[in-house]
DNA sequence: ACCGCACCCTGAGCGC
DNA sequence: TGCGCTCAGGGTGCGG
């Protein structure tokens, strides 16, 4: 699912609700591939602490505790974090829609895919970490340790200069939608920004990354931060489980050029978008506007 | 160092 | 209805 944009609406929504609070309580579903921090552990660690800011690096959420610790998120392609108070269909199975009636109440309750509930202390929804496909991850990290996953992390998507692009791309055999995906190259970046960017940039995905000229690097650069704060001005992008906080959707899925447009008129040109597999994602493009 | 690929997991949607 | 297949906003780890 969620991309930069999707997790920075997740954090402005979520952060007033932990920032200045303490943890009350935590329940966890059993320890599984999504909890890098064991579930008991977690629960231990967490109880009585005070969140004391809600940061982001590039895909990940970071919680800063009180007592030095931080808390790791990362909502992986089905990850959901929302408010108790949400209501959305994108909450519910597609059995559990069909037989919803019309005026129905969407109420969430927590089912076997909710692996993180967080109760505050005082008034206010619990907070809950809801992920299908459990590619999601959540660790509790220990004051003063550095954490190699956040470490890996190159400059964050919004602030990549077409010099660094250029520079990352010297001598790289890879496409540059590859090149876009390595979050060591820009954080933050996923399938559907690489392939919307690239189409803004006029640069084809499949190129060779070493292929692309500094002039390009730099229209790139800029197509992303053009397209990533236009994503995060609409509340982000909601195509299958993106869910804001609030249950509420995204409106950047109605802005998009290519992505998801197989077949589909250019919205400049009128030539059929195209998709391709590129680095064992799909990619989409319009032939006649990129080179 | 770089590159391509298998794999982690669950569900939706499709053709038959 | 059911089966088998493909697809999905991500990331890691392996071998060549």
């Amino acid at each position: 699912m969620p991309e930069l944009p999707e997790v920075e609406t997740t954090r402005r929504q979520i952060a007033p609700l932990l920032v200045g609070r303490r943890i009350e309580r935590v329940e966890t579903t059993a320890a599984s591939y999504f909890f890098l921090t064991a579930p008991q552990d977690l629960i231990r660690a967490l109880a009585g602490r005070r969140v004391d800011a809600l940061d982001r690096r590039g895909k990940y959420l970071v919680a800063r505790l009180d007592e030095g610790a931080r808390l790791l998120l990362h909502l992986g392609m089905t990850g959901q974090l929302f408010s108790s108070e949400a209501a959305s269909v994108r909450l519910l199975s597609s059995t559990a829609r069909a037989s919803l009636a019309p005026e129905e109440q969407l109420e969430f309750e927590p089912d076997q895919h909710t692996h993180l509930r967080i109760t505050l202390e005082g008034r206010g929804p619990q907070i809950y970490f809801r992920d299908v496909r459990k590619f999601g991850k959540v660790q509790w990290l220990a004051p003063g340790v550095a954490n190699e996953r956040l470490d890996r992390l190159g400059p964050d998507a919004l602030d990549v200069t077409g010099e660094w692009l250029f520079e990352a791309s010297r001598g790289r055999r890879v496409a540059v939608k590859s090149l876009l995906l390595d979050q060591r190259i820009a954080a933050g970046v996923g399938n559907i920004y690489a392939d919307e960017a690239l189409f803004l940039a006029g640069v084809r995905p499949g190129r060779g990354a070493r292929r692309v000229t500094r002039r390009e690097c730099h229209k790139l650069a800029e197509s992303l931060r053009q397209v990533l704060q236009r994503s995060i001005e609409t509340g982000g992008s909601s195509i299958s489980d993106y869910v804001a906080p609030d249950g509420s959707d995204g409106g950047y899925q109605d802005e998009r050029k290519v992505y998801g447009r197989k077949n589909e008129p250019c919205l400049v040109c009128g030539t059929a978008i195209r998709r391709r597999v590129i680095g064992q994602r799909s990619s989409h493009y319009c032939v006649a506007c990129q080179s």
